[in-house]
DNA sequence: CAACGCAATCTGGTCCAACCAGACATCAGG
DNA sequence: CCTGATGTCTGGTTGGACCAGATTGCGTTG
């Protein structure tokens, strides 16, 4: 209950107690007193909230807590630390995900080396392996998807879309919970992999695209997508 | 000297005394030394340096710097605060980028509203006013490309891309110290609003690519892109 | 009674002096 | 040469202290 957890704990404490205050959160004091740390240990975590721009130090003045955790840092950083978005903001996310994943796909048609396609093998082997025994895929299913990104030699693009996996993934969990979809997406995957061979990167974006559809069609209806008017 | 420029410099000090030792930074101690201040601001930074997984800091051991600065968060980051990442992280951020802003203006066909074409018009005046005056774009060439974002509806999607534009726009400055170049990147502006404003995603999208085809070729050769073969 | 001004208080910013316990390297003893 | 004890170094954490600007509130004054 204690070191890691205390930054999103104190996150969600902030934002609790700003809410209906200006925005103002208590003291540095307060709030090392209400955890039970020193106020060294407060100021690191604001630290890296007001970095995150999660919160503004306003010196002499208070912390106040800016509206949104929507930032890219502040998104990855409360991935990490487990702090739970809100559904808008997942489904955003997602769409992210799916902008990154399909051109991803076409980029790594041209560029995939054969260290690329020996790990796909080797992960499309062992979802078939568990398949077999009748688990979900989910892990491995990040594991291809990822390797994809890998596979275009952009690092900065292959850490910005693991950041954007963790965000989601965690809440996406459910869809692996059907042997059946686990099944087709298994059956995509290869022929993604098929297509990503062949070179043929048309082909790969369009499997991708009509992949993801599927997928992100039903965990939309899981995130209860806002619609247009509010 | 002081203050907000504490950080980035902190980081860079860091990065060079870590190379060729095993990664392994200057203990919390002689870090405050050198840079005379306490060590509470030292681990105050350090903190922030270790939440962006730049550093790792292991308890009775010490700071070891990882290699990449390359996650999306610390890059956001750096760019916020100004430190200079490597010619070929930018070059990946900017197809990344690339990647960003082609979809987004597909999306935007479909989805900006009156309010954001208000706030184009008024962005392609204010452009109209600069290049009349022999000025040069750069900051509103920003502008029009976030706005388009900003009409995908997708807040995510938009500080995202905001992170990557401040990422690359600094380095690429010398871009628009061209007035033919400036005037050739606002008539497309001009071109890629109109086929927002009739809904035309596929054209929307296909005078974006080539729009930043030129840019981002000019740009590459700026960066001297990482060949295949190191 | 209202407006002004001063003083106490609160806040973040910064620093210092400790202590803890594990990691690490060194050195003495077998 | 190997082994184990010991002392040093490191990050982790705490408490207290001071500063200076922002804020607040009260008392004085017109």
């Amino acid at each position: 209950m204690q070191q890691d957890d205390f930054l999103p704990s104190l996150a969600a404490y902030l934002i609790e107690q700003a809410r209906g205050n200006d925005g103002k959160a208590p003291s540095e004091r307060d709030l090392a007193e209400h955890f039970a740390v020193s106020r060294g240990q407060v100021r690191e975590a604001l630290a890296i909230l007001g970095a995150m721009q999660v919160i503004e130090r306003r010196a002499k003045s208070g912390i106040y807590v800016n509206g949104g955790i929507g930032g890219p840092e502040a998104m990855a950083f409360f991935a990490r630390f487990g702090l739970p978005l809100e559904n808008r903001q997942i489904f955003e996310a997602v769409e992210v995900r799916k902008i990154h994943e399909i051109k991803a796909a076409e980029l790594a048609a041209s560029r995939a080396t054969e260290e690329n396609f020996a790990r796909l093998r080797d992960i499309l082997a062992r979802s078939e392996q568990r398949l077999a025994q009748g688990e979900g895929l989910d892990q491995l299913d990040q594991e291809f998807h990822l390797e994809i990104v890998r596979a275009t030699q952009n690092t900065v693009f292959l850490n910005l879309c693991t950041s954007f996996y963790a965000l989601s993934q965690n809440r996406l969990k459910v869809y692996f919970s059907s042997q059946e979809r686990n099944r087709k997406s298994h059956d995509e995957h290869l022929q993604i992999f098929d297509a990503l061979q062949r070179r043929d990167a048309a082909l790969a974006e369009a499997l991708m695209v009509s992949h993801l559809r599927g997928a992100m069609s039903y965990w939309a209806e899981l995130l209860e997508p806002p619609g247009p008017s509010s």
